[in-house]
Order: structure tokens, then sequence, then C-alpha cells
DNA sequence: TATGAATGAGTATTCATTCAT
DNA sequence: AATGAATGAATACTCATTCAT
């Protein structure tokens, strides 16, 4: 119990240092952001920072890694429950919006290490996002099987565009209209009914729409 | 004479830092490239660099103003030319892939800067966007007009939609297929038809689909 | 006995900090030694360090003072059992040769820090060198007396020529033919007859050792 | 010519680096010399110590190849022009004891580095005290040749012993008494007289000394 | 005695930019 | 136009030491 309230509080320290450097990366990107101006957010020592992590890069790693951790654990959820291939992709897609819509710091940076050139992380996060595009994908593929998706789509090309289109559009949103705090507004909501009936109609075979 | 002779010259090595800054960016991205590393690559001193451009930023400000200046007067040209709007969306689309195709590097660093939180660029370089996506927004307009795009879509959503589908996904393909020398292979064109069917079906009404 | 066990205890943890350090320092020298690796080395936890010694500097005069304490504790019980100078100063030199053949890492430490400019240890360090080099200094006096060292030699310049040449010579052959463990084998001991002679021409007067 | 000023200046500016650096090493050694220091002695800015040398490690290796490598020279061309290797090594150990007395902090550099564990210096290093010890060693067997270096004697292990027993003594000579400035006091050619009457008995046979 | 999280001053190194020539 | 030496502020990272538990 000893133990475990210092785990715990030495657990809260890392839990602030990720947030603070989320917080600084998101304003000025991770080139940018200083170890310096991380720990002055997180109101600890620069010491801490490299007793928790062993670089910065760890840091923003971390970060990531947890993020899309936690998308792909949603994503995998729903792929586990959903009825259907069309209900599925369309949650994701939602939960995908909402994520960013509630954390646009988190989607501007995934955004702009996700195709960034010489990236800095590990393999690891390369095989997270693999896992992501996987998910999807293996719903465009059921999709396929169950008729609501047109054969003639290439699954592993259009994976890469909803998460490519999701991000750009929903990114170019919160930069006209500010970040959402709490549940989605009215206009963010339709703004992600306009993203699933794109998608929709990029998908869905003529016949069975028309139906 | 000598003073036109002298000004070519001066231009060929403006020239050659914008390329090997190019070059030099899109292997490990602006914050990593260094003014030693360009120069360097460039084969010119490090002095006629701030001779020719203001800072580090002015250098890769001038290649994105360039390369999307390149894009917008291509867009211009067809929207002027094209006999519809379909055609002429089809056509740009096919443009902007097939520069990504051939310049990879162009388009890494447009994608890494175009989402950037906190960008170093100016507002030229802010105007240079909207440009673009008014182009794609305007044909989409037309083609509601015109019929062939259904008139539910929010052509500004959409014209990001397509920036950023068509950023990424391309961008993946070379990632794993290798960049394009020269005019594009069978598989590139293939995909860049992935691309244009997949936008085809995501904006036509079903009804003129079906015709 | 509570008392005594606990003692016990405590002394071997500061014996296992010592040992770690030593061999730790031996690595890659003092100034690179971390308390850090030290600490890992020994197994304890980083508190404990400085619960046993009061700064790394403390730790590191522990090992010399110990190393050469022992050092002086044989080269004094040698001075007073041999029954001529010769014979002590042979045992002198093969004993200091022995101690560096065994802990080489000892050898090392101290050659390091025995000439270092700025030395971090305080004066009872400096103690300890003056009374080495005081037993040996008594030896060659004693051998000019007894007739055995050349008058025209300065005992103090040879006391200090000799731990130079012991240490540097040894630490060079260990360089190249690997450390020593448990007792000397027939190499190292032919190696240590070699600096006995050495000393041994340059001490004796040509009248004595013709006879 | 224009060329050469501005060359003879970058070379001006590399020479004071390396002695401000010379001088702050031998004040506190190699580990505790900090670049700030040392810029601030040389009285130039932190960026050119970066400019004409890759690290700290690059600046203190130029200096111990320089002083090595001088003192190499002088080695080759003493051991060219002396009458016999007896004359060679007494030239030899004078020089040695010469350099050290003019330049204290080059002497305590090269013993603090000499045998020290994980050096930080390249092959390069390694290569130059393997060639100073080879002219020494030379010199031997050439003196064993002659009739005046005791044929039992190990000219490998002998020349190890030599520098460390030169480097050790004068070093605590100087430490006791000063350093040097300009010509050798009588004081100081007294003591080198002193070293080299050392070794000429450590070396020579007995018939021979006789005669 | 022992733990390990936290501190913060210190350090090497980088790099955009300037400037004398 | 061009060179390359020089500047100095900025930055990631280290590590001896402290301290609450």
């Amino acid at each position: 119990m000893q133990q475990k309230r210092k785990t715990t509080k030495a657990d809260a320290t890392r839990r602030q240092l990720l947030d603070a450097a989320l917080a600084v990366i998101a304003e000025r990107g991770y080139a940018e952001a200083t170890v310096d101006r991380i720990v002055e957010e997180a109101g600890v020592s620069k010491g801490v920072a490299y007793y928790h992590f062993s670089s910065k890069a760890d840091i923003a790693e971390s970060i990531l890694v947890e993020g899309i951790g936690d998308l792909i654990a949603s994503f995998e959820s729903v792929a586990a429950k959903a009825p259907s291939a069309r209900e599925a992709l369309v949650t994701m897609v939602e939960l995908f919006a909402s994520v960013i819509f509630k954390n646009a710091a988190f989607g501007r940076f995934f955004v702009a290490e996700l195709w960034r050139p010489g990236r800095a992380w590990s393999e690891v996060m390369r095989g997270y996002e693999r896992r992501l595009l996987a998910l999807l994908e293996g719903q465009l593929v059921r999709g396929q099987r169950e008729g609501t998706v047109r054969p003639e789509l290439d699954p592993s090309f259009e994976s890469v565009a909803l998460v490519g289109m999701v991000l750009t559009t929903t990114l170019y949103y919160i930069g006209e209209e500010g970040e959402s705090l709490g549940t989605l507004t009215e206009r963010e909501s339709l703004f992600v009914a306009r993203i699933t009936d794109f998608v929709h109609h990029a998908n869905v075979p003529s016949a069975v729409r028309a139906g």
C-alpha cells in the first residue's frame, strides 16, 4: 500500500509530463517543442523528465503510441460487436473524428508525423499504424463479402484514404471553427455525418444504395 | 548582355539552392534540414544562400510557393478548358497525383507543412493554399450546377478531403512501391484511376451514375 | 548481537559499494563513473550510497586510501622484518607489482589519480602517498648505509621513480597479456624479476655487484 | 595571397584554441575542462571551437598528437645523428624531460591519459605512442649490439619503464619546485642528470662501466 | 538502513545568421 | 556574387545530490 501510493505518485508525474508534452507539441510541432517548455508546463523539474523517459523522442512516441493504442482498442471493440461492416465503418469513422475533435493536439501531432520523412519513431510506432489500418481494411473486406462495399475497391488503398481524409478534414474544420470541449456540438455532429455520407457513397454499389 | 549572363548565373545558383533544399528537406523534414547540408548539397558557400534568400524559412517557403504556384496554374488552365466539371475534377486529381509521383520530396514537404501547428510560413503561403482549394471548390460547385455532383455535398469540405486523400494515399503508395521517374508506370496510372473512381462514386448522384 | 548483525550487514553493503565502484571506475576512469552505474553494479539503491558515503569522491577516496593503506601496512611489515635494505626493496617491489597484477582496476585508478592535476582527494590521501614513498625512501637510505645502494643516488628521487616505473610497466604488461587471477603465473613472476633486476642494477655500486 | 592571409588567420584561431585548451586541461584534467572555459581562455566564441574541431575530445587529441608528434620528430632526428646508442638514449631522455619541464601542462595531460582506462582517443593516438616507444626500443636494441646495454634486458619492457619513470619523476619534481620558464635552471639540469645516471647504471654491463 | 523519485545546475553540441574580405 | 570564418543563443541531456517515505 505504501508502495502503491508511491507508484501512483510517480505515475501521476509521468502523466503530467505526457499531457504537458502533448500541449506543447500541439502548439508548434515536435521539432519546436523544447523539453524546457514541457517541464515548465508540467510543473516539474527537468531531471524527472529524463527519469521517466529516455529522451524527448521517447516522450513523443509514448504519446502517439498511447493515443493510437486507445484508438486501436476502440476499433477492435467495434469490429467485434458491429452487426455489419457498414455499421462498423461508420462507427469507426465517427470514433476517429470524435477523438480528434476532443483532442486536436493529438490529431495535429498524428497527422504531422504519420507521413513525415525520416521519422524519429521506432518500429513499434509503425506497428501501431499498421494495426490501425488493418482494422479498417478488415471491415472493408468484410463489407465486400456482405455486398455493401464495391468489389472493385482496393481495401488497402481505401483504409489509407479514410485515415487521411478524416484527419485532414477534421483538422481543417477545427482550424476554422475551434476545438470541441466535452460532447460534440450539433455542428460537429453534422460535420461527422458529412464524412460518413461521403464514405458511404464512395463505397456502396449503386444497386444496393438505390435499394 | 553582360548583365543578362550574370543574372542567368545567379538564377542558376538560386535554382541549385532550391533543388538542394528540397532534397535535404525531403530526407528528414524541414526542422532537421540544416543550411549547412543544403549548401553542401548545392555545392555553394554558405554566404551565398543568404545572398539569395533572407532565411532558411524563406528558402522553404519559396519551394512551397513555387510548387503550389505551378499546381495552381495547371488547375486554372484545366478549369478554363475543361468542357465539364466532371472532367475538370478528374484531370485536376490526376495532375495532383502525377506531381507527387514525380516529386515525392515536394509531396512529403507539402503534407507535413499543410496541417502543421504553428507554421513558419507567411500569409502568402496560406493564400496559395486557399487558392488551390478554391479551384477545386469551384469545380465542385460547377458540378452541382451541372448535376454531376450531389447537391448535398459541401464543396468546401470536399475540396479539403480531396487534397488530403490524394496526398496521403499517393505518398503511402510511393512509400511501398518507390518513387516514379519520368512518365507514370502502368501500375501508377492504375493507382490514379483508383483515386478518381473513388471520388467519382463519392460525388455523383445515383441517378446520374446509373444513367 | 542484534547490533552486531546489523553492523555486519551494513558493512557488507559498504563493501559491495566499494567493490562495485572500483570495477566501474576501472572501466572508464573516475570522471566517467556515475553513481547510478555504481549502485546498479552493487545491486543497491541510490540513497544507500549516500548513507554510507558523503559523496562520490568519498567513495573513490575510500578505495584509494584502503588500497594504499594495505600496501603501507605490508611495506611496514617488510621494513620491520627484512634483514637488509636490499631484500626489503626487492620484496616491496614484488609486493607492489603483485598487488597490481591481482587488481589491475586499483592500479589503473591509482596511476590515473597519482599525478592528476587538480586532484579531488583530500590531504588525507596525500598523506598516504607520502607515507608510501617514505617507506621506500627509508630503505634506500638504509641501503646507502649498508653499502648496497650507491651513495650518489637521491632517495627521494628514486622512490618516486620506483613507484612510477612499477606502475607503468606492470599496467602495460597487463594491457598486453591480460590480468592475473589468483597466484602469479610463471610469466608474471619472470616479469617481476625483470623489474627487480633493473632496480638492482640501477642501485648497487659496481664494486659490490662485482663482488 | 588574399587566400593565404585568411588561412593564416583561421590557423591562428585554431592555435589559440589548442593553447587555451592545454592550459585549461592542465589545471583540472580533461574531464573537468569545459569547452566554455576553453573558449573564454582563447577569447573566441563557442561556435568557432566546433568549426575547427569536431568535439572536445578532438581538441584534446589534437594536443596530444601534436605534442607526441614533436617528440617523435626529435627522437627520430636524434636516432639518425647520434654516434652511439648510449648517447642517443641520454639525449632522448634529456629531451623528454626538457619538454615536460617547459610544458608541464602537456606532461600532466600525457601521463594522465597514457594509462587511463577506457581512453577516449582514437587508434591514431595509440599509433603515436607505439612509435615513441619503438624509437626508444630501437636504441636499446642498438645498445645491446654495441655492448653498452646489458643483453638480458628486455628492450620492450625498458622503453615503457623509461617513459613512466621520466614522466613521473619530472612531474613530481615540478610539483615540488615549480615549472621552468625558458632554459632549464642549474637545479633542473642536475635533476635530469640524475635520471640519466640512473638509467645508465641500470643499463650498462658492469664490465663496461668498470672499464 | 534503505528506497527511488525528484532536483537543478552544468555541459557538450548544434545551427541559423552575420560579416569581413 | 561569393566565400567561409565567426557568433552566440538555444537545446537535449547528464548526474551528483537531496529527501519524503
